[in-house]
DNA sequence: TTGAATTAAGACATTTTTATCTTATTTAAA
DNA sequence: TTTAAATAAGATAAAAATGTCTTAATTCAA
């Protein structure tokens, strides 16, 4: 459904939300041992949520990443996004260079009902949303 | 959401449900032309859909591929699921190991429901639920 | 001011997916 | 029986995604 970059983008920015003290940066290499991510891989990932304005950087000493939005302001959405890009959900099911009513495909008709519960999914769901349910114990990141 | 192989494995079973006459092998050559797919891409996508006893061919002249079930019988789900793999829907959304109750990640609880409305869609929809739309004629494959 | 810690960036390697090419096998019909 | 037509199968190539390594730049603190 994402790809493994979006993933690990995912799941690095719940468990940022979770540590989250807002004033310090909290490590990639602390991240990446944590949730047993490849370090050098997932500073590329975070580096596009660097540059879709998602969080910031700090390189040097007691560096690492921070939020620059809320948590409770970041939708599933905006990550999916900023990783898989903006057309993740848009695109025709079966490949076809247009999805939109004037230009359906076999498809799109049947689709638009699951594809509207999923986006909407996405677009609901913030970072907040999600760490609370790690109050119950066997909820995993 | 599909792999490409997938696309172009729905693709060729949708025009083979529209030319159907069930009696004769329909060649592969055809569809890849007029679906405009690589044909030996497309012959290896469709080996898959052979293995899975959606269709049967046939080698030599007047050979091709027709169908062994009924297309009012094969669902999307089939189609996706021999192609992509049985667990294309039922993997957790951020990649752990095991996705049920009883091991949640933080997304489980809320992708439930559009995870069943997407779910529902593919193992409702067959072959002929979906070519009934090409009486459109705005309608592509 | 220097050094240690840390991310950025780019080169490189591996794996998976997508695409192509060649040869073998099978089928129908001349 | 021979030939043309077609898929099967396997080798190879190209592209994209994933993963690793090295060097540069930056930051903090001793
Ligand atoms: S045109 Fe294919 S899903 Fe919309
Ligand atoms: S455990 Fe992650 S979606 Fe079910």
């Amino acid at each position: 459904m994402f790809s493994l970059t979006c993933e690990h983008g995912i799941r690095s920015l719940i468990y940022l939300a979770k540590r989250d003290d807002s004033s310090n940066f909290i490590s990639i290499r602390e991240i990446s041992n944590d949730l047993d991510i490849p370090f050098h891989f997932l500073t590329k990932v975070l580096q596009k949520l660097t540059e879709a304005g998602i969080i910031e950087s700090s390189r040097g000493a007691k560096g690492g990443i921070r939020f620059l939005k809320k948590p409770e302001m970041i939708k599933l959405s905006e990550i999916v996004f900023a990783i898989d890009g903006e057309k993740t959900f848009s695109k025709c099911l079966i490949g076809l260079n247009k999805c939109d009513e004037q230009n359906p495909c076999v498809l799109h008709d049947l689709w638009m009902e699951p594809k509207r519960t999923v986006t909407s999914f996405l677009s609901k769901s913030t970072l907040n949303d999600l760490i609370i349910r790690l109050n119950n114990d066997k909820t995993r990141i």
